[in-house]
DNA sequence: TTATGCGGGAGCA
DNA sequence: TGCTCCCGCATAA
């Protein structure tokens, strides 16, 4: 709750902040005022702010003292000490368009850096069975100019505010690139020895962190202690899964019960799909008036559910809906999407559902640079890991990403064949898992096609894969006839 | 190597 | 003149 003070620039202590209220979205500021209002309580971090919007954080937040975006932002010089203005830099797309099995395109994260940026555009498609070039989408959300986000610090609040609606889908989320770049040192092993040695170093780091990855989803890392980490183990693959996790925790990922799913507008509306209306579950404001854009995208595991409890509020002329307005539109846009998607997009809600993203990953999510990447993610009925690792994991949650690296050549050794075999034993159960859970999901995709190729794997690429639930590290295969990577051998690494 | 912040400078109304 | 964005540099991680 934001309120205003007589007492200009008097800041209340900083407490969580409640479901945004009508007395919130009044209060009218701008970046450039004098003065900005002093406030009693501040917003959660968001950050995939979208739209015009403004917002208080507390001083103390982190993420609102590094400024940080899901969205690929850039400094841009206002030529004013105390306004930090930034842009957005768009997002790193295929030139041709791909699409993954699963529906999931590339979107990736543009460096900041002008330098790594300019490395990055005209790359191979990670997707290696794309002959596409990344390129870069310029954001043009703001008047044909990039989107701008604002930063400015007065006494004990960082104001917020941000201008102009993202015309771009989302890039991958920040976590993701620095992880992926963290793993880009990890080198394929070309060997059975190599492997083994590989997976013992690799579950003896597991091990170390195991302790204090339970306590992700409660209690982040301080940035100096997760850098500390990745220093201390910046040649371990796994370093990532427990980054991830801590950046899991920052970012508020939610939204998405790993329980089980709910298909409630509340859920659907975070989504990607809804870039501009926010709904919350409790039905709070996070409105945005715009919503002039859709992508043909799945959501991204770390892209998409921030569910940051951060109040939208119309600047200028636009107004909070009230309640039922807000339950309208989500139907109406609801209809119009089922109308205009093909059925598994429009099912995307039921996608987000999901508790684990693993499983389900293309083989064609395959780096030319020996590191596969995707943001997108696997429908939860195809998730066969999500089971086992639930069941392995209690307290698990949640994990908004997913990633995989080839350690294999397809030419495998025996002890690989021994994991295929245990694999194909895991997969014929969990194919039962999956045709149970088609049948609880109204939403129509090619199951029974991927079912088929599962089956008909013969000769395959391994890959670890790191679920990021409970570290589990999943040892998965690609057939090479297929382009589904969509078992997971799910033969846990736990740590 | 990359992210980040600062500042110079060009373009435009 | 004021505002914008682009770009380069320095610094930190």
């Amino acid at each position: 709750m934001v309120l205003l003070t007589d007492s200009l620039m008097v800041v209340a202590p900083p407490v969580c902040s409640p479901p945004a209220s009508k007395s919130r979205i009044q209060i009218d500021w701008d970046i450039n005022d004098t003065v900005v209002p002093a406030v009693s309580e501040f917003d959660d971090f968001n950050d995939w702010a979208n739209g015009h919007c403004r917002l208080v954080y507390a001083a103390h937040n982190e993420d609102a003292r590094k400024h940080a975006s899901g969205w690929a932002m850039r400094n841009t010089n206002n030529h004013n000490v105390s306004i930090l203005k930034k842009s957005c830099l768009g997002v790193l797309l295929c030139s041709a368009k791909c699409r993954l099995p699963n529906g999931a395109s590339v979107h990736l994260r543009p460096a900041i850096c002008d330098k790594a940026r300019r490395k990055q555009q005209g790359k191979q498609c990670p997707n290696r069975n794309c002959n596409g070039r990344l390129e870069i989408q310029a954001c043009r959300g703001h008047c044909g100019y990039p989107v701008t986000h604002f930063w400015r610090r007065a006494g004990s609040a960082i104001y917020f505010q941000a201008k102009g609606t993202h015309d771009h889908p989302r890039p991958e989320a920040k976590g993701s690139t620095e992880a992926r770049r963290l793993l880009a040192g990890g080198r394929r092993v070309r060997s059975l020895h190599d492997m083994l040695k590989h997976d013992a170093a690799l579950s003896n780091k597991l091990s170390s962190l195991r302790g204090t990855k339970r306590q992700a989803g409660k209690s982040q890392l301080l940035p100096q202690e997760k850098r500390k980490q990745r220093a201390s183990s910046a040649d371990m693959l796994p370093t990532s899964s427990n980054e991830l996790l801590g950046y899991q925790a920052t970012t508020s990922v939610a939204g998405v019960s790993a329980s089980g799913f709910n298909a409630t507008p509340a859920n659907y509306m975070n989504s990607q799909w809804s870039p501009d209306s926010y709904y919350t579950p409790d039905g709070s404001i996070n409105y945005s008036a715009s919503t002039a854009y859709s992508y043909d995208m799945l959501p991204s595991p770390l892209s998409s559910n921030s569910s940051s409890t951060a109040s939208y509020y119309p600047t200028d002329s636009q107004q909070q809906p009230s309640q039922p307005q807000l339950q309208h539109s989500y139907e109406q846009l609801n209809a119009t999407r089922a109308t205009t998607m093909p059925a598994y997009q429009s099912g995307l809600h039921m996608y987000e559902s999901c508790d684990d993203t693993s499983s389900l990953i293309s083989s064609s999510a395959h780096s030319c640079e020996e590191l596969g990447y995707f943001n997108g993610y696997a429908p939860q009925a195809l998730d066969i890991s999500a089971s086992s690792s639930r069941n392995a994991s209690p307290d698990n949650f949640y994990t908004p990403n997913s990633e995989f690296f080839s350690v294999f050549e397809p030419s495998g050794a025996s002890t690989v064949e021994l994991l295929y075999d245990e694999a194909n034993a895991y997969q014929q159960q969990s194919l039962q898992q999956q045709q149970q859970a088609y049948v609880a999901t109204p939403v129509a995709y090619e199951q029974p096609q991927q079912q088929q190729q599962q089956q008909h794997q013969q000769s395959a690429d391994y890959y670890y894969s790191n679920n990021g639930i409970d570290n589990v590290w999943n040892i998965q295969m690609d057939a090479n006839s297929s382009n589904y990577q969509s078992v997971d051998s799910s033969i846990g690494v736990y740590c």
